[in-house]
DNA sequence: CATGAATGAGTTTTCATTCAT
DNA sequence: TATGAATGAAAACTCATTCAT
């Protein structure tokens, strides 16, 4: 049982990346058992078929960015600082996110829309959760009476992963880390203007 | 000529939703064939591949938004009201675009970006082009001395295409026209604070 | 048109005995190919599947059954040449019938029984059809007042199909046609003791 | 060697049935070790392979079928009795047969014969027990003069099992015991007319 | 002995592309 | 130029069997 569930984690953590740089629908069986060096029989050993694999990557992908920007977050204290934490964070480590295919959830929010209907509803919750994340630091802001009272923290939130994701569109797009400095500078500027308490 | 430029025409116009909707690798030929009623012949006899249809799909669908964008901007005068032309752009026409698939651009570039080498320029051209379309009228704005003259156009309109395309994404993601509101209210509040001139 | 109805009626005609032989679930696609020296791609333009070929198979070796049968009776006048007919069919071509596999009615009976679903009812039909041309034969020497106007003549078809199967059973296990005889003799005893009017 | 026994006969109640409905080729070493909820190694450990399983699964389902049917002859007095006791076996159990997949000697004698060569043999000699056992009670009522003293009973017995597969056959492609009872009534008068000494 | 993870040859099916007509 | 039958490589998935633990 131990040594499945190694297995199986092996899987996921090797086929993620795989995924997010080919796509879910494009990433074959072929190139999974070539990446893990695993049979077919045992790839369908530890899952049922390839979209409870594709999920469970996706899901993996996005709890590993999740995580990441969490502890990014708590190794600061105050609400400003965990703020830019969050601004920072993709820009700090593009290099490594853009080689293992981008942002997991931008991937595939576009790619699930319309084919890949059974990543839909991990994908919506991954974002939320994103979303709650960043709030919740927002929340506390407002609480410590830093952030402005009035601010409505989800639509930030979610205007933040808006701007980041924008920026992460065109940062891979054109293959230039100037376009994500762009969002990280709107969203310092937004942060001064609307966030802060005057 | 006529006629199978016709013909050509009329592949464009039918597979560009498809490839849209279902993404580029997507999208068989069988879909394309059923969708326009040809043999495989007729689309063999007027594209050498897929592939060249696709690019030739993506082309129209990003020039058609182009299009538009245009036609809405030249309706109106000023360059203030040009730029509100192009904030509401998307949110105007959300339901016409959502029902095609979203915006071509985004899906392409997703899409494109690890897999679909052979998009790639075609796809980055036209975020160019976007982009340029809305420099050009921060630039007769700041012409016009309406708009601010310390405004750096091109970063300004990249900013722009980022805001629009993130809202897209949360507004497809989670089908609702809220986050494209709040897309669109950044938007306003940049022209109102960081655009026009004091 | 013509030219795919071809291949269709080629695969068919060359498939039925091999399904005949191994049983319907036991024939791969592989075998397939190899026998019509087509390629897969080939069988799928002319069958959506697996089962549809396999169905149109055994449609056609009950068919080709039932024609050559119809063939026998037509070629004899009076209805008890007719059932004389019916009765010497399997034993005068047992030769042919055993090296394409059998009755194949007895064959996908009982493998359609519990397995293979789709089967079915193209069994039971084939089944009804065989059943009631011996009945026609039966009602027509009724009419003719030469068998006897007391003979539930359905039940009796029965009972000839029933007795002609158990004796292929039986010949096709011991590879004998001694068995095959014994049923011949039990349904001309039938005829003479309880058909016949006396 | 007690324990191991058990498995063995466990495994072999377990599946028999499994074959016997789904078919021998069909039936696959998922569904037996979920109807046995035993390891596959504990499968292989009592059996080389899946053929061999099969066979001793269709050698048990035939012995059960032969025991139940001399425990039904024995348990009469008379050799004409013993034959009433044969003839309404299969009506009688009907239900019980149907649940289980209907006539093991049936089902493994069509697949047997051109797939799954390895039980042909049991399944030849399993008639053959039949037929004997059938004969068996024939020759006792010629001793007895109760039967006709110059019926060919090994041929008669045969008859006797054609007439009762082919009722078999029809009754499970109809699911209706109407055409069980239609063999038994014929059956009965061969009985009467062809075997009883007059 | 028993387990069940792993295998690899097998299965059915799809699909972009070609080419004789 | 148009057709659509045919191709063959590749897709996802299955399954009897093995073997390290």
């Amino acid at each position: 049982m131990a040594k499945s569930d190694n297995t199986r984690l092996f899987i996921i953590e090797t086929t993620a990346p795989l995924f997010n740089v080919y796509g879910y629908a494009n990433t074959s069986l072929a190139d999974i058992t070539a990446a893990t060096a695993l049979s077919k029989g045992s790839i369908y050993g530890n899952f049922t078929n390839k979209d409870e694999l594709a999920e469970a990557a996706f899901s993996y992908s996005a709890k590993q960015q999740n995580t990441a920007l969490k502890e990014a977050i708590e190794s600061v204290k105050t609400p400003l600082d965990k703020l830019n934490a969050i601004v920072t964070f993709f820009a700090s480590n593009w290099a490594a996110i853009k080689k293992t295919g981008g942002c997991p959830l931008l991937n595939a929010a576009v790619e699930a829309d319309d084919a890949a209907e059974y990543l839909k509803k991990t994908v919506k919750d991954s974002f939320t959760s994103w979303i709650n994340t960043i709030a919740s630091v927002l929340d506390a802001g407002v609480k410590a009476k830093t952030f402005s009272k009035d601010l409505d923290t989800k639509q930030t939130a979610a205007l933040f992963v808006m701007i980041i994701e924008g920026g992460v569109l065109l940062a891979k797009t054109y293959n230039s880390n100037k376009h994500m400095q762009t969002a990280i500078d709107q969203l310092n500027h937004i942060i001064k203007s609307q966030i802060l308490k005057k």
